[in-house]
RNA sequence: GCCCAGGUGGCGGAAUUGGUAGACGCGCUGGUUUCAGGUACCAGUGAUCGAAAGGUCGUGGAGGUUCGAGUCCUCUCCUGGGCACCA
């Protein structure tokens, strides 16, 4: 007898897939394509065991796909421009190219004895000029047809360092290297006008059947889309009339005052004007920029001292306050408060001791608001207080939309559609990233390199001694001739935003080292993909992008109609998480201990040098700070790759987290042993021997839930059954031919997860060919169905006794067996049943 | 603060979508094999009362709908993801 080696056996049938080349894709219009797509990874130096799983599942389905009959398209590649490269220069003074570069070495390095069925030729980093060239071709089309623009935006502003700083680099509210106090500032910066889209985007949600309901639900609440009135509060004495928009003008008669952005025009005047409101204004602007800052920032307010008259009684008068919590990026950047229906503003006008007016009240309880606001849902009835469209009792909708009809008719006001959506602004102030091919003229203006000149590429000779841009300061690259008049300009110093990058890799992936971005035939037969896999954290920023570019991409001529939804299905997988082991030092504060240093007994951990006593958190989040990080590396080494992708698939459903456990991983590895014993154990019987319907059963039954677990993404379940019938076989008293077919069938429903393995047993029996491209077996369907049927009995609900009947008995039968069993007369007691209710093939219930 | 998920034995989880809660795996207990440890194999294993037969409780918590709820509804607590410059 062998011993199961993975170490002999995995690089064996690695090297025999890349020399038949099994997952090489090419063109084929005899087959169906398959297309699956894992989201790239961002080469952060080691792979990580999260890796592993994302490309293990899509590794399950490229080899089941192919199995079935398809032509796969299974790449990868690597998402490579980013901040980390350019901290990594700054923390260790290498260059950010260098970097990338090596980490994508070690990690392809790492990737291969996984033993993925990936198509490698057709690999590449976004680093690339080779890509990111096509990248700023596309810029170029884009601008061209009016979806490029340039306006201001804010940014985190670090005084000290005088950079821009990511949200991930404003900690506390200060920079995460100077500790200064960061402030929001404008700057003028790149828009893609994703806002055109917006009710595109929206609408084509519904047509993202094979997505998940909650990356649909996430996507339209993010572009947001509200119906609302737009009107204008008109000016007291001298002045500018104040537009708002307001999704609830139904409270109209419960306003307060008026609220600007710090932003808005009128602020920015008053800012010029008077040194009080310029200080406060300032005070408004500290912070960074993220939406949770602003919106769990202290409200802060200033009456500007301004006022303006309700639009349904020329006497009321409202003051005007500049309010920190209102965003000049929605609406128009003001509001009208009513802080009886709205918490934000009733805290506002408590803090400052401005009115509460009640527009409505509770039907059943007509009290005013005091600490809360009463805010039911829309569709609820309310009881109006005077309301100026005669309103009495009606739902908020109802209300909202009188309002909107009675100001449309008097002309105060306009009905209007707004979404949240905002244009996405691509310019980042930082080194590693795409070039912006654009080039500014002091004749001509910002104007674009000319097609020719691409790739505008990076320059190597930076250093990033000083903060900031090294771009900014490399005046021999920054100086160049004007495209368009010859005269002498300046680049654009700003680089894209990653998420372009990310934007379009799929469809490059379809022919890599094109010398246009796409290729015409080769999208027309790849596209779309048609699995995506990805974590769900990329649920709106990343997919709403994609979804957004692929549609700017048709209008460029760069991808066919078909593609402007680029993903047609789209499955979100959980993190792999591992217990953290903690001990205290002196000062209370906690020392993380790596797994390998510890020992668990009896559900307890201690460290193994000290024998010290760990605190165990578990299911917590990979980190390198916790030494809680499992390398893929060592779990190969040690145990084999089909062991690691068996229990990655194993145990927890996909779309779930994961938990890493050193004794999960264990039984993995004994159970791959197992079935490997099993496999020669049979490979060496002699004769042909007996059948075993039993077995024959239930290897039909496996291969039905197994299929139906890979087509569902119910990894784990399917290995469940692979488990059960291992069980199964193991028992089975059937001779050699019997046991050899099953044993094969396991083979085959197991070289998804395990293909190393699956390979070896498959050739051992006597498999032909690979096993990769072996047809995956078809469950009959009359040895699924059993001829008869264990049905509970409950009576009252509660289950008392059961009973075994011919699968398509009658109800009445049923019935009577039901009710002459030992637990219902047991029950029942001597009474007689109300009801019985019989569900065939599933219940029977006695309600006594 | 806002949006979206998830909470089931000692642990990871299953449950044909309203029909036997706990499949499968880990762990644990007992047994067989073994000089021994490990491996391997067999059996048992939600809690609780009971000698047993059997009963009671049980899917984060509180209510509700139903013959029947892990699954549907209302409220609530906790954990995770996202919030536009982390990728």
């Amino acid at each position: 007898m062998s011993r199961y080696d993975a170490s002999i056996i995995e690089p064996k049938w690695q090297k025999a897939w890349d020399e038949t080349g099994t997952f090489a894709a090419r063109r084929d219009t005899a087959k169906p394509k398959y297309y699956v797509l894992e989201m790239f990874p961002y080469p952060s130096g080691r792979i990580h065991i999260g890796h592993v799983r994302n490309y293990t599942m899509g590794d399950v389905v490229a080899r089941y796909k192919l199995a079935t009959g398809h032509n796969v398209l299974h790449p990868m590649g690597f998402d490579a421009f980013g901040m980390p490269a350019e901290n990594a220069a700054m923390a260790s003074g290498g260059h950010p190219k260098t970097w990338t570069y090596d980490n994508i070495d070690t990690m392809v390095a790492q990737m291969k004895p996984l033993g993925f069925g990936l198509d490698w030729g057709r690999m590449f980093a976004t680093c690339d000029p080779e890509y990111y060239g096509q990248q700023q071709a596309m810029f170029i089309d884009m601008l061209k047809a009016g979806l490029v623009y340039r306006k201001n935006a804010v940014v985190n502003w670090d005084p000290v360092d005088m950079t821009v700083l990511a949200n991930e680099q404003v900690i506390d509210g200060k920079g995460w290297r100077s500790g200064a106090e960061v402030e929001r500032r404008e700057l003028t910066q790149w828009f893609f006008k994703i806002s055109d889209f917006s009710e595109e985007l929206l609408e084509a949600l519904d047509g993202l059947e094979h997505w998940p309901e909650k990356v649909r639900l996430m996507q339209a609440n993010w572009i947001g889309k509200s119906q609302g009135l737009r009107l204008a509060f008109q000016p007291v004495g001298e002045g500018e009339a104040i537009e708002v928009f307001t999704t609830r003008p139904d409270t109209l008669m419960g306003a307060s005052f008026v609220g600007i952005s710090p932003d808005h025009p009128i602020a920015r005047r008053l800012e010029a004007e008077n040194p009080e409101i310029a200080a406060f204004v300032a005070e408004c602007r500290k912070g960074g920029t993220t939406a949770e800052a602003i919106e769990t920032a202290e409200k802060l307010g200033m009456d500007t001292g301004l006022r303006v008259t309700h639009p349904l009684d020329p006497d009321w008068q409202l003051p005007v306050w500049i309010a920190n919590f209102i965003l000049m990026d929605y609406g128009t950047g003001a509001i009208f408060a009513c802080p009886a229906h709205d918490q934000r503003d009733l805290d506002f006008a408590r803090k400052y001791g401005l009115p509460v007016v009640d527009s409505f009240f509770a039907v059943d309880e007509p009290k005013p608001v005091e600490r809360e606001a009463f805010v039911p849902p829309k569709s609820e009835k309310v009881k109006w207080v005077n309301h100026f469209a005669g309103l009495d009792v009606a739902t908020g909708e109802d209300a909202i939309d009188a309002t909107i009809r009675f100001a449309e008719a008097q002309g105060w006001g306009k009905g209007v559609t707004q979404y949240r959506l905002r244009d996405w602004g691509l310019s980042r102030q930082r080194y590693w990233g795409c070039p912006i091919p654009i080039v500014h003229c002091d004749m001509c203006g910002a104007v674009p390199e000319k097609k020719e000149n691409l790739p505008v590429t990076l320059p190597d000779d930076v250093n990033f001694d000083t903060p900031g841009n090294p771009l900014d300061r490399h005046l021999s690259w920054r100086h160049c001739t004007c495209p368009s008049c010859g005269g002498p300009a300046q680049r654009e110093t700003d680089t894209m935003d990653t998420f372009v990058d990310s934007s379009w890799y799929y469809a490059r992936f379809t022919n890599p080292h094109a010398d246009t971005p796409t290729v015409a035939e080769d999208v027309e037969y790849w596209m779309n993909v048609d699995q995506y896999i990805g974590g769900i954290e990329h649920a709106i920023l990343h997919l709403l992008y994609s979804r957004f570019f692929a549609r700017a991409m048709h209008l460029t001529g760069h991808l066919p109609e078909k593609c402007k939804e680029p993903f047609n299905a789209l499955f979100t997988q959980g993190m792999v998480t591992h217990a953290i082991y903690q001990t205290r030092d002196d000062a209370g504060r906690p020392v993380y201990h790596y797994p390998e240093n510890v020992d668990l007994r009896d559900g307890k951990g201690f460290v193994k040098a000290t024998g010290a006593q760990v605190e165990v958190i578990p299911s917590a989040k990979m980190s390198k700070s916790k030494n809680n990080v499992v390398d893929p590396v060592n779990i190969v080494q040690q145990y084999g790759a089909d062991t690691a992708r068996w229990f990655v698939m194993s145990d927890s459903p996909p779309e779930r987290d994961v938990e890493w456990t050193a004794a999960g991983a264990e039984a993995a590895a004994k159970h791959l042993a197992r079935v490997w014993r099993m496999a020669d154990e049979i490979a060496g019987m002699s004769g042909t021997g007996e059948g075993d319907e039993a077995l024959l059963r239930e290897m039909h039954k496996t291969i039905d839930a197994v299929t139906k677990g890979i087509d569902g993404f119910l990894f784990n379940t399917s290995i469940a059954r692979l488990y059960a019938f291992t069980n199964t076989l193991a028992k089975s008293p059937a001779g050699a031919e019997a046991k050899r077919a099953a044993m094969k069938v396991m083979a085959q429903l197991m070289a998804p997860m395990t293909p190393h393995l699956a390979e070896e047993i498959w050739a051992r029996l006597g498999g032909e060919g690979l096993v990769a491209n072996a047809p995956w077996p078809v469950a009959d369907p009359a040895l699924l169905v059993d001829d008869t049927v264990t049905l509970p009995i409950q009576v009252n609900g509660k289950r008392r006794d059961e009973i075994t009947v011919a699968k398509d008995m009658a109800k009445s039968q049923i019935e009577a067996l039901a009710l002459a069993t030992d637990g219902v007369q047991r029950a029942l007691g001597g009474a007689a049943p109300k009801k019985v209710i019989v569900v065939p093939g599933r219940i029977v219930n006695v309600v006594a």
